[in-house]
DNA sequence: ACCCGGTCGTTCGTCACCGAATTGTACGGG
DNA sequence: CCCGTACAATTCGGTGACGAACGACCGGGT
């Protein structure tokens, strides 16, 4: 038993016993101070713990609601949508460059940039030189396309920032890239450090060593 | 062919034709006025979309630097171990709160705190009163493995946001927050009156109806 | 006592996604 | 010219995840 006094609570769903709770703001503080009651005196970085924490909930949060809306009328998956954005953006870009872009692995987007080849959005072309390249673009349907999709998908990105200011989504904007450029520049050294001596990491899914 | 003078760009890789380029950055704002000459007058509104496409990457550079360091040590997916820390901080709860909390779906769920029940970390018993309910716990082990990972997840979160100051990430959960609550208090509507008369939506994948 | 609309967690069909192994191409020495 | 190394995309085994259908259960109305 640790920090029951100021942990505890009475039997029953936690929820039920605070009466109605947004999700979201309150919750989130209440989870702050909890995990500092839990951990009994070592300290917690609050304020980072919040900022990752909101992350992922506005993450989640928004994904849903724009597959829910734009994506779902149109049958395309969020990963397949956000690989058609990163080549309409760039235009023709080799394979390795998108996947990056779009944040998902080399393997998926071979499936993913096969699916929309097969629906007539992108076309896959050789390098002209270099015969490993493969490079990706939109087809006319595809520019077509996400002339349409587009702006709808960019009136709800303006939805769900609608209780910000224009001022106040850049300073958003402005802090999570440097969360991104921090992880990019310094995330591999780090991990590198963490587990230093260690064997590298055992693997759960995927691809078995053939050994 | 639309608006080439202005999107045209010579054959081949875009980002080799633009010189070594950081990731992030830069990438988003050629990206916004990328897109807003694709569009040709249209408005785009730049500030929302950088926002929003921030997020993700963010998000994702995030997730992936957490499950690489503190998560594989532990032989932890990313999903259970938000799972964990749900119930740890709020304490013995109802599943479908959990669900809610951790931005996962009830089936996912049950998937993942059999698993947690599996490896002794989650207890899993019924409603006293209410037969339909389920409640979830940590067992002694999940609160000594939270008391012993938990510090090492934050220090991580820490890492990921060290270019920030304190107020600055007070500033971004504040931001954050609000868009989660605009999805979650006006994104329902929203999406109803989006795709109003039209019929509700396909679905791709996932069990079939009956017939 | 019995239904009956509503709500709970679980089941299960159907992909999405990861990443090691694999395959294919390029290129710089011997 | 033919290797060996490097690096590209692809293949494929495996898990993760969603969400409609489902069965168990609740509680109020008839």
């Amino acid at each position: 038993m640790t920090n029951d006094r100021v942990a505890g609570r009475p039997s029953g769903s936690v929820r039920e016993t605070q009466g109605a709770l947004l999700p979201g703001q309150r919750s989130i503080t209440e989870a702050e101070k909890l995990a500092e009651a839990k951990l009994g005196g070592i300290p917690v970085h609050r304020e980072r713990m919040a900022a990752v924490a909101n992350i992922h909930r506005a993450a989640s949060a928004v994904r849903h609601h724009l597959e829910n809306s734009v994506l779902r009328g149109s049958d395309l998956t969020w990963t397949a949508f956000v690989v058609l954005w990163v080549v309409w953006i760039w235009g023709e870009s080799e394979t390795r460059h998108v996947a990056e872009e779009a944040g998902i692995s080399k393997g998926t987007l071979t499936g993913v940039s096969r699916t929309l080849e097969s629906r007539g959005l992108v076309r896959r072309t050789g390098h002209p030189t270099d015969g490993r390249l493969v490079l990706l673009s939109l087809t006319e349907d595809g520019e077509e396309f996400m002339r349409r999709v587009f702006p709808a998908f960019n009136s709800e990105e303006a939805f769900v920032t609608a209780q910000l200011s224009d001022e106040e989504c850049r300073g958003l904007a402005s802090g999570l890239r440097r969360v991104v450029l921090q992880v990019e520049q310094h995330g591999e050294d780090r991990r590198r450090s963490l587990l230093d001596g260690a064997e590298p990491a055992p693997r759960r899914s995927g691809r078995r060593a053939r050994d």
